[in-house]
DNA sequence: AAACGTCGGTGTAAATAATGAACCAACGAG
DNA sequence: CTCGTTGGTTCATTATTTACACCGACGTTT
């Protein structure tokens, strides 16, 4: 395997939770070797990837990722434009928002706004969505670029839950229900008693590069809330698309 | 050399202004065959950190860099903590206010907020400041642990501008003194014109971690402005060693 | 339209850089 | 004191990276 990508692939143990991981953790982790993987990081840590802590020898993520996100920012400012249509999509609907782009093999989730009330759901920042098992990941790859949707549908997918789905034909299946309709459902197909709505982000090509995601208890699932739930989240993507410089195709139309 | 850290500097090519790049350009630039650089940029793009625009065929920053800060930020809320004392600084002097962090062998800009003057400073956003040229550096390596000094020493020193110091001698001696005043100075030593005044921040281990500086048009410096900057820097670097879980130690006093 | 230069991308054989088992010293727990 | 862990180093083996040559496509210039 490429050397490049296995030490990329470091990064991705590192959680919300877990911060910080010492040398042998990570290698037992990754299943590659001690030696290897330290001087993985030790590349890594030359160009500010990863640093490490000199109290405890753990690693952690380290400031140069700031230093890249900014620049993208100035690029594209993708965060200062989906973080008021995410906190005003939170406020309308009662329920938790969440933005992501296609980052590599899957969804980088990159704005979360929960809204303010006790029973809500909790969804970890900077995770990444697996396509087949979201309604993000759906809403995505029904409108993604047709190469892009056949990779998906390439793949072996994994069982998450009960109701994820795992073959290609259960999964052609939702992804035809999806692009008929506009909108992406996720009946607990990622997380038990978690329910998701999605709706695409479309690029300048028109083609999907993103989600807009509303994400509610599953005992809160009911016609009228998820009508309410699609009224705020049809505009706020249209808006969210906008302001990413995409352009909205004319077939896309979301139909309850 | 090591092919990660090969991988890794292509991304330092992007800037503020380039944000996008074509392979043969970025196999020019990098001094590396094309196969070998187009083959690094796909093994990035799996994991989202550069991402290939459809439409031209270049390369740019991708949205797994934004997943993992935010994950960086949930770890430790950098930004969030720094923005405001950037602001109040920017306001207090007038002048551009930025702060950085170690990140691999210089300081990552993490963070500038310009005052609402014309004749101001341009930083740009997510720069790599050289630790031997700019007052951000001087302050951050005057106080960081001793075996990054003497790494910061042993490096062959470039001269950007006629005053960088190019001597090992020179570039201690300034040290020397930025350690016994507690602040450092760049006249003009990374960009002409240009003033720059730092103060470090510190890290929970009471070594340097970063720096807060202040940058000013060379032809506004006088002693009362730098007073001035530096009644107003003291204190929000203070504030910012606190506000990152770090800690001032007992030594530190700015004396002008 | 023909010739040229560029582009992104591919395949190959050669050589370089990655690999992992064995080994250290240091630390903490029992 | 012993055991098991930690982070880190070494070095022969080997598998991966490397760079040359090549390809078709596109745009200019002649």
């Amino acid at each position: 395997m490429r050397t490049v990508e296995k030490a990329l692939k470091l990064l991705d143990f590192f959680t919300d939770k877990v911060t910080e991981i010492g040398l042998s953790d990570l290698a037992r982790l990754s299943g590659i070797d001690k030696a290897t993987v330290l001087r993985m990081l030790q590349d890594m840590a030359e160009s500010g990837f990863v640093e490490q802590n000199p109290e405890n020898k753990r690693w952690r993520l380290g400031a140069g990722i700031l230093r890249l996100a900014r620049l993208r920012e100035a690029a594209q400012p993708v965060t200062r434009v989906l973080t008021p249509i995410l906190e005003r999509l939170a406020g309308e609907t009662g329920e938790t928002a969440h933005a992501s782009l296609l980052s590599g093999r899957d969804l980088a989730n990159i704005g979360v706004i929960e809204p303010a009330r006790a029973n809500r759901v909790y969804i970890e920042p900077g995770l990444a969505l697996p396509l087949h098992a979201t309604a993000s990941g759906l809403a995505f790859t029904a409108f993604a670029r047709p190469e892009q949707r056949d990779r998906v549908l390439g793949r072996k997918l994994s069982a998450i839950t009960g109701t994820t789905p795992v073959t290609r034909d259960s999964l052609a299946a939702m992804l035809a229900r999806t692009a008929e309709r506009g909108f992406a459902v996720a009946d607990q197909t990622y997380e038990a008693e978690v329910y998701g709505l999605a709706v695409p982000l479309f690029g300048p090509d028109g083609f999907a590069c993103g989600a807009l995601a509303v994400a509610t208890p599953a005992s809160r699932v009911s016609e009228p809330h998820e009508r309410g739930i699609l009224a705020a989240l049809a505009p706020a993507a249209a808006e969210a698309t906008r302001g990413l410089g995409g352009r909205v195709p004319a077939h896309h139309r979301i139909t309850y």
